[in-house]
DNA sequence: AATAAACATTTTAAGTTTAAAGTGTTAATA
DNA sequence: TATTAACACTTTAAACTTAAAATGTTTATT
């Protein structure tokens, strides 16, 4: 009986982990759809190209290609492709980095910076919308759950 | 000095909501490229096809593409794609619904049920040590909040 | 019955994404 | 100095993704 509970409660212990998994990758697929979707209807871009800008929008003083592949968590070559689209479109400008010729650094032009802005107040009135039902109580028991998995996972990725 | 806190708290709640988008974006991204390469290794195939296979198999009776196609929540040409592969593979079959020949009934083949069986046991124990760390507690809260999350962005669409 | 509308799926075109290979540059080492 | 290794980035090939058009089927309307 004893061996039996803990067993069942072993598997079920399993499914609650893959059930938060499905939970979580529902919510960001929802909300990520939709941002999307607006972000098309309104200015006919892409969330990469979006989300592209808004590291330069944090980082005034430019960023190489690297670490905005970094910040973005995608590969360099997707940074790449995206990088040309927005160069070509006039938003943004790779620059030779004087003392390293195989870097670039990159910045919002000032037409880019127009335009981010624009996106990024709807962006977050978006936001606003789709997840300022919360109260402040699940808002930050979210924020410090996901802090708790943000840190498990990066002290995994340590030990390794 | 009123008016101010109520514009500066106005404010920073936007930002609070754009910070909570950016870290649920964070952790689902760091899980997703987890899951991926680990799947790329052990398995030699990708998360879509697990994905895929996992609705399948949650559905003994089969299904639709359209059910597919929900329940992964992507497009339908999508899941036409995926699916040619995993046919290919003789991971599934397509048979023809007798009465509506526009449907096809999707099924795991025995094969593919196995391969799954597989993949299904590793990929939870993946989960497992990344969500695993957090405690029942960390692990409820987030489970409530994100039905809340869940169910306002749910609302939102009914009521458009 | 004929026509139109709605459906279920596939195909297409454009774009995103990754892993891996390729190019050129800089740093470290022998 | 010559060689090697590490770096930063781009290109490539394969797969995924979406929106929209195309195909064929069923249902509803006239």
């Amino acid at each position: 009986m004893t061996e039996f509970d803990q067993e069942s409660r072993l598997i079920d212990d399993d499914h609650a982990t893959t059930r938060l998994w499905l939970r979580m990758l529902t919510c960001t697929n929802l909300i990520e759809s939709t941002l999307r979707s607006k972000m098309r209807e309104e200015f006919s871009t892409t969330l990469p190209r979006f989300d592209f800008l808004a590291q330069l929008q944090r980082a005034p003083e430019g960023l190489s290609m690297g670490e905005i592949s970094q910040r973005m968590m995608v590969s360099g070559g997707n940074v790449s492709g995206i990088a040309s689209h927005l160069e070509a479109m006039g938003w943004i400008q790779r620059d030779a980095e004087p003392n390293n010729r195989r870097t670039f650094i990159v910045t919002l032009t000032p037409l880019g910076a127009k335009r981010f802005a624009e996106m990024a107040e709807r962006h977050e009135q978006w936001l606003n919308g789709l997840l300022g039902q919360l109260s402040p109580e699940d808002h930050n028991a979210l924020m410090r759950a996901l802090a708790v998995v943000k840190r498990g996972i990066s002290a995994q990725g340590d030990a390794r």
